[in-house]
Order: structure tokens, then sequence, then C-alpha cells
DNA sequence: TGAACAATGTACGAAATGGTACGTTCAGTC
DNA sequence: GACTGAACGTACCATTTCGTACATTGTTCA
């Protein structure tokens, strides 16, 4: 246990400050990912973000500089974290159809599990992905991604279940549509359609399409008999 | 033709005031859209707007009482003529199967041709689609653009060649997203996979692999020889 | 022609907002 | 213990930004 809040002190002691560097700038970190994530890169309010975190506005600039740096941090610190996450996920051991499905069912959990992450990239696609181009790490990390799947496919086109001459790269994309689509729309589709997109039994009946749709697009056609 | 520019007036004549609510109000509408499709409700500036128009900050005021009504409006507008445009397409007098190719080609392009109006809606989500859902307007517009999928499944059912079982509703969720996910994501994928998703020949190719799924996930499994 | 109302221009106000100046306290080093 | 740089608090400033008050001009209709 590391040490915590700085309010708390034996009472009636004159209350001493307590440094903490690594926590306050998490915890900057941490409430800039809410606000941003939630109302944009200019929706959300340096002073509001300063009020929810357990130091000032003048720690803000301290550490971060200004607005748009902090967000380009909230950004790489958001990215950092899934692609983390989806790293633990181990497909060698799977025979290809087996892993393709774990992978498309991973991932669109995955997406509907982080909306903040989901949101912060809509945010920066409004932005045309400017603070994303300024970052090389956020490029980095994301290299591998295509790989995994690549792996996947070609052992799959080696045993023969899957079709050649897709490129995994395309395929990522198909497989992202469907499932970052289910979080980035979820609101304006429910609305327009009536349709409660967000129950749980719903949200079953969607990843089983989108991951019957990809296998049914990657597999071979249905052998002869 | 109609009355023009008031600026427009024989030379030297003091220039006279000439009254046109019906253009002003589409002006300052066309500048709206393209400001709030551009940095949001929060990003956009009501002075900015008024100084892109050829009317007043004061007539915008006039019309639309204040910012988020001027955004409903623009949100509106732009659902009114995306619909309008997709009304044009007509199915009936094709076969099931190119009915559905053609309809899923025509979301995917026309999508593509509507960059404005996919941010709206992707700015719309950021905010809850809290303001489409004081619309009753946008709610009826889009309630027909399930039947006709719908219309062309049922005939497809019928005829044999689509699988039994799927509901329309969903299956327009997946056509959405492969179609959506093309323009609102096209910054953050391009720049993180190095790959130019806007070229035309991988607009081609994307539209191609979006058709090509789709028909997959609903054909019937190919039939016995 | 002259009310009466609609449409428009100009200037301004109050609050919000990003950012900073300046001073104080903490923690490690000699 | 004195010194130094990092870590932090408070108060403040300049500008932006939404919105409005007030005056003026156009238009229609009796």
């Amino acid at each position: 246990m590391t040490a915590t809040s700085a309010t708390a002190s034996p009472k009636g002691t004159r209350r001493r400050r307590k440094n903490d560097p690594e926590s306050v700038r998490a915890d900057i970190l941490a409430v800039a990912t809410r606000e941003f994530s939630e109302k944009g890169l200019s929706g959300a309010r340096i002073d509001e973000i300063a009020e929810k975190t357990r130091a000032s506005k003048r720690m803000i600039y301290y550490y971060f500089s200004d607005k748009e740096t902090l967000y380009l941090h909230t950004l790489e610190a958001a990215y950092q974290k899934v692609r983390l996450q989806e790293a633990e996920l181990d497909l060698d051991h799977l025979a290809p159809l087996e892993a393709l499905c774990r992978l498309v069912r991973f991932t669109f959990c995955h997406h509907a599990k982080n909306p903040d992450f989901i949101r912060l990239v809509m945010i920066e696609n409004i932005h045309h992905g400017r603070f994303l181009a300024q970052s090389e790490l956020i490029q980095s990390l994301n290299a591998g991604v295509i790989d995994v799947l690549g792996n996947v496919y070609s052992r799959g086109v080696a045993t023969g279940c899957f079709r050649e001459g897709l490129d995994p790269r395309e395929l990522h994309w198909l497989i992202s549509a469907l499932s970052f689509f289910n979080v980035s729309n979820q609101h304006t589709f429910s609305r327009i359609f009536d349709w409660q997109q967000t129950a749980p039994e719903n949200q079953q009946k969607l990843e089983d399409h989108v991951t019957d749709m990809v296998l049914r697009y990657v597999r071979v056609d249905r052998e002869a008999p």
C-alpha cells in the first residue's frame, strides 16, 4: 500500500502536504480520460478536470503543458491499455477455425467493455486523426495486431479450411468495423429503430451474427460431399 | 431564378437591404452543417458560423433560438437530405439477390459520399443521442429503411435463395456497420495501419468485400449438386 | 398611405475558459 | 542544518463565447 490521500491526517494537526507525483499524474490522466471521452476535446473543461482531481489546475499544466497535450497523453494511455489487454489473447494453440472464432468474439466483447476507448477513437476521428499522427507510440503499438490475425489466417489457408487471397489487413478492417459500430452507434441506432441494442440478449445476438458472418466469409465454400 | 445577394446593387446606389428569409435560413443551416460536422457541437462557434454566413449572428438567434436548437435543426436537415436520396433507390423490379447486392453497394457508396452526415451522426452519438431523442421527425423518417430491406429479404426467402430466420433490422445493422465504419474511422485506421483507405482502388476493394460478405451471409448454403 | 409586423444591423454584456504569475512546501544532498 | 530543485496552492488575467438590447429597414394589407 502506497501513500494515500493527503487530506487524511491526525486530528488537530496542521495538515502537511505529501508529495506523490506518480499518483497525481495518474489521477489527472484518469480523470482526463473520463472527461475527454465523455465530452470530447473541445467539450471537456480543464477547470472541471481539475475539480474532479485530487490535484489542482496548476498540476495539470505542470505535468501536461496544455489542454491538447493532455488530450494526446490520454489517447496514448488509452491505446496502451487496450493493446495490453489484447496481448493476453493466446491463439497459437488453437486450430485456425477456432482461433479465428475466438479472435472475433474477443474483439467484439473487448470493444463493448471499453466504451471510453471507443469514444476517444471516435473523437480522434472527428479531429481527422491529427493527434494520433503526432504519436509514434500509438503507431508502433498497433503494428502487431495484424500479425496475430495474419498468422491465424495463413495457418487456416495451409490447413485448407480458409479461402486463399484475403488480406489480413482488410480482414481486420471487417472485424473492427462490426465490433466498433456496436459501441460507437449504439445510441442513434437504438433510438431510431426503437431497439434495445445494448440489452444482453441483443448483444449476444449481434456477437453471434458478427462471428458467424466473418467465419462464413473466410471459410472455404462448403466442400462437395 | 430567385432573389440573390443583397450586396449586388446598381453602382453608386445606396445599397438597400433585401429581405429574403428563406434563403437566409437555408444559408445559415448550410454553414452550420459544415461547422458542426467539422468541429462538433462544442467545437463549433456561433460567431464563426455567423461570419461565414451572408447573414449576421443576430439572424442565427432570430431563426434558431440558441446553439443547441440550431444543432438540432442541422441534424434533422441532414437526416432528411440523406433519406430523400435513399428514396430514389428502386429495388422492386430486381431479383432478390441483385436487389440486395444493389442495396449494399448503394449504402456503402452513399455513406462514402456524405461524410458530413456521418460525422454529424458520430457527434450525435458522442452526445448519447440526446438531441435525436428530442426529434420525432428523425424517428419517423427512418422507419421505412427497414421495410425496404425487409421486402427484399422476404422475397429472397420466398424464392429460396436466402436463408430463413434472419431479422431485417439486424441485417440492416450489419450493412450499416460496414458502411459507416468506412467513413467514421478512415483517419485512425489509415494512419495506424499505414494504408490509404480512401484511395479509389482500396475503396473499391472494401466495397466488394462488404457486398460479398453480406451476400454470403444471407444466401442459402450452396445447394447440393 | 400608413400602421403593424417581420426581418435585419450594431454594439455590448456577463460568464466561462485556457493559461500564468508568484509564492510556498517537500525531499534529497553536501 | 543549509541549499536546491521538484512539487504544489492561490489568485488572477486576457480572451473567447454565447446571448441580448436596441435601433432600423423592409413588406404587407387595409
